[in-house]
DNA sequence: TTCTGTGAATAGGTTCACAGCT
DNA sequence: AGCTGTGAACCTATTCACAGAA
């Protein structure tokens, strides 16, 4: 497939909320502009971004809101449902095992790790903390090629070589650090802080 | 000022942390070359994103660390802490409430709001959670210009349009929606499950 | 007539490559 | 010799604009 950018694919990613938006209010169909105005875009670009998939509008009429709803879910990965393993049990960690979004959109944090002996065995919405030494085995019965990262930036590098080891191919980093990984594992690195440091900029340069 | 793109502002916030890094380990100077390799980009990218504010280096030699720390702190508007108002004090909410990186970043969050009753009055790490009703009255007494916007999707926009009605200039958004504001408002949202979805289009697409 | 699909034009961001300090 | 600063070249993403299907 032609390389799809990344801007591409969250656009396409609120294009199907707000498809889905739709569908439970009863539309039948929907405008590229629509979808623009909705995701903050142009349609335009709606369009481009559908095109790099195929078309699946019809021309006067616009798209029909299931439809192209069943064909992103695809596109997306999103058919199925996805196992996801969490590192760290810290506050943000046991906030984002419990946040309802991830399983609204079919992921389910399956286990929960750490190696603090004073956080393994607590509870955390019905998943106990198990101790990272498991990690590789657990792993090995059930594979899993999700995981998210919520650990000290110093002990970042380390988890993510193991959970790439024991194969998991795409990682939702929340660790302040640039990490290494091999190219056929997708890293997503999400820096708290330094969001807030680009609306700093923005204030400071007015 | 040129217009300077956010990938810029997002690099020059993570030199800042290397640069911080080098100064407690001692390094006089750094190179481009050695900000990249830690950044995860190139020294042209180095040198270019720097080059846009002045040219803090010497040839042959490379960057005075403190100096080009210090540098960026004031492009960044890190040079004063800013205290962040944060409305939503569910699980993320209360967890970011505590996260030590924005602290350490100069975030200081001086109050969390929410209209719950049962979280009213409830404490997260010393701060007590105000009702958001005395949310005017409160900026009023005490401007403050960034606000972290923790809420359900539903609830963000108006939200927010309170914030911006009190004065706040600047805004992280938790809540998976298009935000509308005035031009002179900046906001960034941040959609947990959205980046999950672009690690899901990842492994669908191969 | 309306709204899609898409080449072409434009804008924006990244990389190259080299002149110029130190 | 080493490394910065920067115009130019390149590449990628967005917007334009219009032909064509419903």
């Amino acid at each position: 497939m032609r390389k799809i950018s990344e801007s591409t694919v969250r656009r396409l990613s609120l294009y199907l909320r707000y498809l889905e938006q739709s569908e439970t209010q009863g539309h039948e169909t929907i405008s590229s502009a629509e979808l623009a105005r909705r995701g903050g875009t142009t349609s335009a670009q709606v369009r481009k971004d559908l095109s790099f998939f195929g078309s699946f509008g019809k021309r006067g009429l616009g798209y029909s809101v299931p439809a192209l709803a069943t064909r992103l879910r695809e596109i997306l990965g999103l058919k199925r449902s996805h196992r996801v393993v969490m590192v760290g049990a810290g506050r943000i960690g046991g906030a984002l095992a419990q946040y309802p979004g991830f399983r609204q959109r079919g992921f389910h944090v399956s286990a929960i790790y750490d190696r603090d002996p004073k956080k393994i065995g607590s509870r955390w919405n019905g998943l106990v903390v198990r101790d990272i030494r498991h990690l590789e085995s657990d792993l090995r019965k059930e594979p899993t090629d999700i995981a998210i990262v919520v650990v000290p930036a110093d002990a970042a590098q380390e988890v993510v070589d193991r959970l790439v080891q024991a194969g998991v191919k795409a990682i939702l980093n929340f660790a302040p650090v640039q990490l290494a990984v091999p190219r056929d594992v997708a890293v997503k690195t999400v820096n708290m802080a330094q969001e807030l440091e680009t609306l700093s900029f923005v204030l400071a340069n007015r």
